[in-house]
DNA sequence: CTGAAAGCGCTAACAA
DNA sequence: TTGTTAGCGCTTTCAG
């Protein structure tokens, strides 16, 4: 087992059913007319030898290698993972084989990345966000490889996008929220560093409060890493008792700032609300429950397949998809408290 | 951007420069001596072509892909969705691509998906868990590519094992139930179904249980789907006044069983302790926080990277990886409360 | 140190 | 319907 066998070639099977390697190939791919005889001398010649073709030299010769690619920040974020495994099951669906890799919110490892993919021979790219590497449209607009980047919807770009409005997304949460009364709102946020999705988000809060004639100065907001923990810790440094709303740039951050504010005997949303996104299916099922917003990475993934692979197979552009979200009230948000 | 453009070739990049195409390859692949100029020539052209290798021809040349692959039962699941991370992690440090695919916890699917990672040519392959088709087997073993089952160990497989041992690490929680005086328990434990990890976790409290003369009946285990609202229902189904401990198979269950608690009014661990299994991070924040069996599935991918890469690159097998478990107690579990 | 040539396994005209 | 023959792009002897 330490050894390499010699793998059965397309070869050996011509050879054992006594036809040519064109034939073979014509068996496996189901392409053109066979007779029944030749057929079944071939299939017999491939379960004897236990023939499995090779998908490199497949790839080489036909110039096309049956792969999606997707680079995603990172796989310990319970919503990518949930979008990656629609994209894979879309894929597989249609016979395509996934290459992930992760970018570690990275642009510059991002740009190696995809250069890896476009060696790799990928018929379709998925990338996350709007923001890259300058060189990573170069390459891509280059060399052709289908590409969309997801999680965004932005409607003057040169990429195809599969995703939603960031910005817009957040109005939907500080409508709500200043519909309830609330003017004293800071803002937990995701890591903004490369990263143009919550970026977005901070702004969508921002420009929505100032048409309303409040505000979020940038002492109101902090970047949170993607952890509970790391939450609780921000919402413990930058609650104070005016304030009675944050809007969290992720569920995962909102969890941390619920579990920290009931730890330190605030009442949600009785004297604070809290706002998540993304809708995680453990956001439902809290005490109280969190109000958020529904993303769809299901359906996000799956749609970014199916037009990654639409746009292959008929030799034509990848077409955007806008999708929208919905924001989901639940228990974390309420009214203000009169005094 | 509709129509694929021929990329530059290696041959391309000979002609620009005016060596032979060996001399391009020797400076890509840094192999051999060449002379500073013609070194710089071909670099410039490079440059100035944008060239790209193909991977596909040279996995077909070199018959190495510097692919590996990995094939897991879900992404939706946080725990593996760690493991890949980790794994990937490794791989892409080490200079090797990641396919992943996701089998939807079917031994049918997960063998035509190893059959699909052979004619990529993986290099090496990662699966979960000892149980799987017997082809599957004879078919790693007839191609020679180089494979790890993780999540789990068993001193007396075939294959390689990255993983720990599933039925020891419930020993751990039996025994700190017990000896809190624990005798009425009940188990909410994942699908059994194409799942030996989860199979073994009941067998594991059965028979500890079992070897202190307390036993796990049929009657005192529900299998439940990886989702806190499903673990709800079960939980609320199968709970009764006379059970004071609840084991689950994972930490997920465990948020179902303990939320529903809350919302009955159960005081945890007042009267009823629960443990789940994983740590994951959120377990360490909940109140009251979990009690829970640590596994290290960051660790498990890291390691399993390694060993295969190790084995890929020195031509020799896979060794296997004993991981140990640990019993984090937390504030879900305590003595049964005196009558 | 560099080039020429063969070959990795498969597919696609083009003939037969 | 089936076979023959070129490649696909890269690496690797083997010469020089």
């Amino acid at each position: 087992m330490t050894a390499r066998r010699k793998m059965p070639t397309q070869q050996d099977v011509a050879t054992h059913a006594n036809v040519s390697t064109a034939t073979v190939s014509r068996v496996v791919n189901d392409r053109g007319i066979i007779s029944a005889d030749v057929r079944s001398r071939v299939v017999l010649a491939i379960q004897e030898l236990n023939y499995i073709p090779d998908a490199s030299a497949r790839a080489l010769s036909l110039q096309r290698s049956g792969t999606l690619g997707a680079i995603i920040p990172s796989l310990n974020n319970a919503i990518f993972a949930e979008g990656i495994n629609a994209f894979e099951r879309a894929a597989q669906a249609l016979g395509y084989t996934l290459i992930l890799s992760v970018s570690q919110q990275d642009l510059a490892r991002e740009h190696d990345l995809v250069i890896k993919m476009i060696e790799r021979g990928v018929d379709g790219l998925l990338l996350v966000g709007n923001l890259h590497d300058e060189r990573v449209f170069e390459r891509l607009e280059q060399t052709g490889v289908r590409h969309v980047c997801t999680w965004a919807f932005d409607e003057n770009t040169s990429s195809a996008n599969v995703g939603f409005d960031n910005t817009g997304s957040m109005f939907d949460i500080v409508d709500h929220l200043t519909d309830l009364g609330h003017q004293h709102i800071v803002m937990l946020a995701g890591k903004a560093h490369d990263n143009d999705r919550a970026r977005d988000r901070i702004n969508g809060v921002r420009h929505r409060l100032e048409s309303k004639g409040l505000s979020l100065p940038e002492s109101r907001v902090v970047e949170v890493e993607y952890s509970v923990a790391q939450s609780r810790k921000a919402f413990n440094a930058i609650i104070d008792d005016k304030t009675t709303a944050v809007i969290c740039g992720n569920d995962v951050i909102a969890y941390g700032a619920l579990l920290e504010a009931q730890r330190m005997g605030i009442d949600v949303p009785g004297q604070l609300s809290i706002t998540g996104f993304d809708d995680l299916s453990l956001s439902a099922e809290l005490s109280p429950s969190l109000t958020t917003v529904q993303v769809g990475a299901d359906v996000m993934g799956d749609t970014a397949a199916h037009q990654l692979i639409r746009a292959v197979e008929n030799q034509q552009g990848v077409e955007s998809t806008r999708l929208t979200t919905q924001l989901i009230v639940r228990e974390s948000s309420g009214p203000v408290r009169s005094l």
